[in-house]
DNA sequence: TTTTCATATTCGCCGAAACGAATATGACCA
DNA sequence: TGGTCATATTCGTTTCGGCGAATATGAAAA
């Protein structure tokens, strides 16, 4: 069991890092496939996986498996000042404009009329704000 | 200049650590000199130091010279959201039990009738909630 | 001006974490 | 039962941040 504090610092060290701030602002929205992130992120599979990891152990995230695929979203934390702080964090996020950059990727990646060769079979993420 | 990203992974590594948090706790009700920070830690004063140097370059943060004393004081971030995670965090703080034991121990060095020996000149904080 | 005191900074070491490259796992398909 | 696809994990390297110990700075006091 962690303590107060150790808690604190986890959810905070996962927030000191500016792939998984990407990652979090990609899962606003709701529900996404690895793939997806992968291809809106322009970065490594093996990178993505452990950022996601990290930010699973930090209790900010739950994973679903679906098949070959694997769905990520964002959750509430246990703590509830934690939820407060990732509100937070999540409209922060939906300001900026490397973050808009990356959603409006997203956006054109898996709202095409058809997917890319790499991402044929892959499940669209659900997109309410789209 | 910092882009916001920059700004948002600097604010949550300034968070990601227990003796900048305890700082910060500290810190909370007001200007503080650094030597009743090392006393209410029982620390080592560069360690404290270098944290404070930490916390000022992140900007929240700022310190004022008092013939040999430095004295700190929490300021809000230039960031708007930025302030707002940081009332979550200080709110956080005042719920944990470390906190408030750190607190205590504050509260009873720098209010005894008399100063222990290594602070006996020392400017005594201005607690406005004592 | 030397000394003393509060604080800041530097140095060398260590553990944590990030990365790319390679490989393992585990589920579906032929 | 292979083979393939999506994802996870491991490996080796490098970078970064924290620490204690020692030292520098800068202001006041003697």
């Amino acid at each position: 069991m962690r303590d107060g504090l150790q808690e604190m610092e986890l959810l905070f060290r996962a927030l000191a890092d500016r792939t998984r701030l990407r990652l979090i602002n990609l899962m606003g929205e709701g529900e996404i496939c690895v793939c997806f992130l992968v291809e809106a992120l322009r970065t490594s599979q093996p990178k993505i996986s452990r950022h996601l990891a990290f930010l699973k152990r930090a209790g900010i995230v739950e994973a679903r498996r679906d098949g070959k695929w694997m769905h990520y979203r964002l959750i509430d934390p246990a703590d509830e000042r934690a939820v407060e702080v990732m509100k937070e964090v999540r409209r922060w996020l939906k300001e900026d404009s490397e973050m808009q950059r990356d959603s409006a990727r997203l956006m054109k990646v898996c709202c095409a009329p058809q997917l890319p060769v790499r991402l044929r079979h892959a499940p669209r993420p659900v997109m309410p704000n789209a």
